[in-house]
DNA sequence: AGATCAGGCATTTTT
DNA sequence: TGCCTGATCT
């Protein structure tokens, strides 16, 4: 324990380390607070010392509630502030919106007519849902698209319009009809009955659920009010109105609401992310003390002015003059590449390079892109160089399939009425449950009126014949399973039997295959996650059903620790960099169309948040920032011709460095070459292969790649180039055979490199 | 019920 | 190009 005298000095010392406007923010006692906090000028720092200071003048942490964008950010603020306050800080109320959010639902549920286990829905069984409705009305899939619909509900949601608000506003009705999808309003309107009846929600149920418990149960809310004395807001800039009426509602009685945010920084509009929430908080708090922090402490002289002159040609922005006392340091290298792959190859030296000159580590390097599908030749070329790298995003481990699979049996287990859970795991591992099968018992249950479980769970008697046999085995597997829940079994007691028992675990173990191999690993993995959930002294209810709602609002950030090495480059988009910081940075792919998205540009025409967008990109370096792009791409297998991007074209010249640019042209097609190769590492077509090819290796002297072929191609086959069409037919000559094969390569001055794989096929 | 195959379609960002 | 879906066969 901490004694007083201690605390008081250690508050002098971290206020001493603050610059003016910081401290106030600190030391801002009640009252409507807003900081707006440019890129680099310590935000953390501030709301850690904020929260710190509040406790040691007596708040109790039980009745701060701190909100965060991601589960990372909380766990870490968390953190620092335990250090400074001791374990109290464990107290307070901290994480996610829809992480706290879920948590008071929970407590609550009943009001709602849910029951406190209920399960989430991430965005895959929401669109599942979504397309069974949608089959279900005998609509046209390719006019109604889950996602187009998931898109048009949960918009609605954010915006707190209810599916019976929906179906009466003209001017959404007139949106739809013109969109020639007018039923959306009804399919909305049974999406939310049979998430209810489900007892599940999605993620914006989550909020918008609050909302309705505040609205109609004043006494909820009268108590979550009174209980939160302050209510701390970060990355105000990405909040919806849905997350932003919750604050406002429960800060009403404190009036201690403090906001942290960057409206420069605000890149989640797609999601429903209301700029205006920023920009109007003076009007909805008129007695709002606003603090700017303006001063830089990241990045070079050179990073801040060039983001600077960025976002300057932004209109929607409050006034905000960032600065920086730190030195001009290095020019922001431009790196032009002929392709893609070059690219990948010219940033993997420039890595390599500057790692050995600097004696710099990986993990001081991140390469950042807009789309996730462009790590691809990046990791190709860091691989090729021996440089360790990790990538964040893409597929998360908690969508992959074995993963949803042994969670979609422990939700099911604790909630009997969660139907896309069942959905995943009736026939799983195959017990002779087919589609016409499943399709009884929903019918069954629908004409009955009775819900799904009551006719699995009476198979003989609904259903009969010789089907009811596996589905009584199946409903006897999950009564033993919901036994253990009785018994106050703990979440890894019953995740470990279930994943046993269910066959999930055998079946993954007898699949000898390396992706069989790695699936079973991934499932052990999220065993011994759920081991450390239980074991976590932070986590007080250890029940399975508490382990599913925190494990349902992880995100691809919270990965389970490859806790081996840290030391890797990290790859990312630039949406998930949000909030880090490296010393060197590489933002790449700057082409016209790619970033800006063309997507972005066609459908909401706000190249603004776009360029926000880039200019959090920029402000995560510290020390050195290179840009590049690729004259030449593939894009879906195809070659594109690139511009570069006119937000590279809008960065002052004057802090660029382009003599760096590699003068090599694009790679044209038609450029003539030949050579030989000799096959090795002949390996079987994988089963997903289509059946007449086989994969195998060539070498060339230049490079590798990989042709897959039919017939009798055998290891040490000599493979004769006639002539290489850049992504067109080239012709071979493999054992006598006339072959046409699509070949990737690379032009690097005046060399030709064979780059990648090439699919050949006998030339008929 | 499950395996196989052909054809269509997609690629923006994520709590 | 490669993945997913739905139709068709066993």
């Amino acid at each position: 324990m901490i004694k007083e005298g201690d605390r008081l000095k250690k508050t002098e010392n971290y206020l001493q380390t603050l610059n003016e406007p910081q401290r106030e923010a600190v030391l801002h006692g009640g009252g409507p607070l807003m900081i707006i906090a440019g890129a680099g000028s310590g935000k953390t720092r501030v709301l850690t010392f904020r929260i710190a200071h509040l406790i040691e003048n007596g708040v109790d942490p039980f009745r701060i509630l701190s909100l965060t964008f991601t589960n990372k950010a909380s766990g870490e603020m968390r953190q620092r502030i335990e250090a400074e306050v001791g374990t109290e800080a464990r107290n307070i109320w901290m994480g996610t919106f829809h992480s706290v959010f879920a948590k008071i639902l929970r407590i609550e549920a009943r009001y709602l007519g849910y029951t406190s286990d209920f399960s989430i829905y991430d965005t895959d069984d929401s669109k599942s849902l979504l397309r069974s409705i949608i089959k279900e009305f005998n609509l046209d899939d390719k006019v109604y698209k889950a996602n187009v619909v998931y898109n048009r509900i949960s918009g609605a949601k954010n915006r707190l319009i209810s599916a019976e608000d929906y179906l009466n506003n003209a001017i959404i009705q007139a949106d739809d009809e013109a969109a020639k999808m007018k039923e959306i309003g009804r399919i909305y309107k049974t999406y939310a009955t049979r998430c209810f009846q489900a007892n599940a929600m999605d993620f914006d149920d989550l909020l918008f659920n609050t909302n309705i418990l505040f609205r109609d149960f004043p006494d909820v809310l009268y108590k979550y009010q009174h209980k939160f004395q302050h209510v701390m807001v970060d990355e105000f800039q990405d909040t919806n109105v849905s997350q932003y009426l919750i604050t406002r509602k429960l800060s009403a009685v404190h009036r201690n609401i403090c906001v942290v945010g960057d409206d420069a920084q605000s890149i989640y509009a797609f999601r429903g992310a209301n700029i205006e929430n920023i920009l109007n908080f003076e009007k909805d708090f008129p007695d709002v003390r606003t603090i700017k922090l303006e001063q830089n402490y990241r990045s070079t002289g050179t990073i801040v002015n060039a983001a600077n002159s960025v976002i300057a040609r932004n209109k929607s922005q409050l006034k905000k003059e960032t600065f920086t006392k730190n030195e001009e340091g290095v020019l922001i290298d431009v790196i032009k590449a002929g392709s893609d792959n070059e690219e990948g190859r010219l940033i993997a030296t420039a890595i390599f390079e500057e790692k050995m000159q600097k004696a710099l580590r990986n993990e001081n390097f991140a390469i950042l892109y807009r789309t996730n599908a462009q790590s691809r030749s990046f990791e190709e070329a860091l691989r090729k160089l021996g440089i360790k790298y990790r990538i964040i995003g893409g597929m998360s481990f908690y969508q992959r399939k074995e993963i949803k699979d042994l969670l979609g049996y422990l939700r099911f287990t604790v909630n009997q009425r969660d139907e896309e859970a069942f959905k995943r795991i009736i026939n799983l591992p195959k017990r002779g449950i087919g589609d016409g099968t499943v399709a009884k018992i929903a019918v069954t249950a629908s004409e009955q009126q009775i819900a799904i479980w009551d006719v699995v769970s009476n198979s003989g008697y609904y259903i009969g014949g010789r089907l009811a046999g596996p589905i009584d085995q199946f409903a006897t597997l999950i009564k033993s399973f919901k036994l253990l829940i009785e018994e106050g079994k703990d979440a890894y007691e019953i995740a470990a039997h279930i994943a046993k028992t269910s066959g999930i675990l055998r079946e993954l173990y007898e699949d000898k295959t390396v992706e069989g191999l790695s699936r079973y690993e991934n499932v052990q993995e999220l065993l011994n996650g759920i081991k450390e959930f239980v074991d976590s002294d932070a986590n007080e209810d250890k029940s399975l059903s508490a382990f599913l709602q925190s494990v349902s609002l992880l995100t691809n950030a919270d990965e389970p620790d490859e806790n081996e090495d840290h030391d890797r480059v990290t790859m990312m988009t630039i949406h998930s960099a949000k909030g880090l910081e490296f010393r060197n940075v590489f933002v790449v792919g700057l082409e016209e169309d790619l970033f800006p998205s063309q997507m972005m540009l066609e459908s909401r025409q706000d190249l603004e948040e776009e360029r926000r967008l880039f200019y959090v990109a920029i402000t995560r370096a510290e020390q050195k920032l290179s840009f590049s792009y690729a004259e030449s791409r593939y894009q879906w297998g195809r070659l594109k011709m690139c511009e570069p991007s006119r937000f590279l074209l809008e960065v002052d010249p004057k802090f660029l460095n382009v003599t760096k640019m590699l003068q090599t042209g694009p790679e044209r097609p038609g450029a003539e070459s030949s050579g030989t190769s000799f096959v090795r590492n002949l390996t079987p077509r994988k089963p997903s292969e289509p059946r007449n090819m086989v994969s195998a290796a060539a070498h060339t002297p230049s490079s590798d790649f990989s042709p897959s072929d039919t017939s009798n191609l055998t290891e040490g086959d000599k493979v004769e180039h006639m002539k290489f069409g850049f992504g067109t037919v080239i012709k071979m000559d493999i054992n006598g055979t006339d072959r046409k094969a699509t070949v990737k390569f690379d032009t690097v001055g005046d060399k030709t490199l064979l780059l990648s794989f090439a699919k050949l096929r006998i030339l008929k």
